[in-house]
DNA sequence: ATGTCGTGATAGTCACGA
């Protein structure tokens, strides 16, 4: 069987709940992961999301800020959420797929919403940057204690780095700049490495390809100027590295009428 | 290159996070 998965940080569902229908009806992954969500539980619109083709829905919100979802057409086995760095700020939730999924089976998917650090590089100066070197310290503690990659999982999310010199339009320029600093790129790599996950997209397109997920609201012709990052990310436990068929960022997203300034990235794998 | 968004607390704008 084929699986397709999605990861989206759609920058408030309720606002944007027609896209993610659009989306979901033009692409018909499996599997959507979504971030920021911004809204609590109770208030998420669940009866659109099951109403798109999506029975199981899972959502770890708050008021305001963050939150992460995933919707699938397949049920879980198991469900949870970790409170990374002590806090209860809904950035993580992760599903097993249940025998229901036949060959997607005991799969696990971890939805991850890392903090984007704030503007100044310096833990020092900035406890939101330090609050971002902290959380990814704590995925890779995680990586090695509790081995996920030990049996077939997905780790998917807005990562809020891009790791490599052609993930961003300028390598050189973005140096001293919040999500391309050596000791972020540095960071996700040594947590990447850690538990042997693949980074999927570069696999199937290696550099020098420059690949960008998120087009920042401020530039006014984002299309044209194309300054983009690519923040957002699916990894694969090591065992499924063959099951890789295709990957790709739907850009025309970021075409839409009041889009997310993050667009989706999908998988394709062979189970 | 300090620009553009979304939410929430408020009552027309402003703070905050991104």
């Amino acid at each position: 069987m084929q699986l397709t998965v999605s990861t989206w940080n759609i920058n408030s569902v309720r606002l944007r709940i027609d896209q993610v229908g659009r989306f979901l009806k033009e692409r018909r992954p499996d599997i959507l992961c979504l971030q920021e969500t911004k809204c609590p539980n109770d208030k998420l619109p669940l009866k659109d999301l099951q109403a798109f083709g999506y029975p199981f829905v899972v959502h770890m919100g708050q008021k305001g800020y963050n939150g992460v979802a995933i919707l699938s057409r397949y049920p879980f086995s198991e469900t949870s959420v970790m409170e990374m760095c002590g806090r209860q700020d809904a950035r993580h939730i992760t599903v097993t797929l249940s025998r229901e999924a036949k060959a997607a089976a005991g799969l696990t998917i971890h939805n991850f919403y890392v903090p984007a650090g704030g503007d100044i590089p310096d833990p020092d100066l900035n406890e939101k940057f330090r609050h971002k070197l902290d959380f990814m310290a704590e995925m890779r503690s995680w990586g090695s204690r509790a081995k996920p990659t030990a049996g077939p999982a997905i780790l998917v999310g807005d990562l809020n780095v891009a790791p490599l010199e052609h993930d961003v339009w300028s390598h050189k320029q973005l140096l001293d700049v919040v999500s391309h600093t050596p000791v972020e790129t540095e960071a996700l790599e040594e947590l990447r490495q850690e538990a042997e996950w693949i980074d999927a997209m570069r696999v199937l397109r290696p550099e020098p390809e420059k690949i960008y997920s998120w087009w920042s609201y401020r530039s006014p012709d984002w299309a044209a100027a194309d300054k983009g990052r690519r923040l957002d990310h699916i990894w694969l436990s090591k065992g499924m590295k063959d099951t890789l068929r295709s990957i790709d960022v739907t850009r025309d997203t970021r075409g839409w009428e009041r889009p997310s300034d993050h667009a989706p990235v999908t998988v394709v794998l062979e189970l």
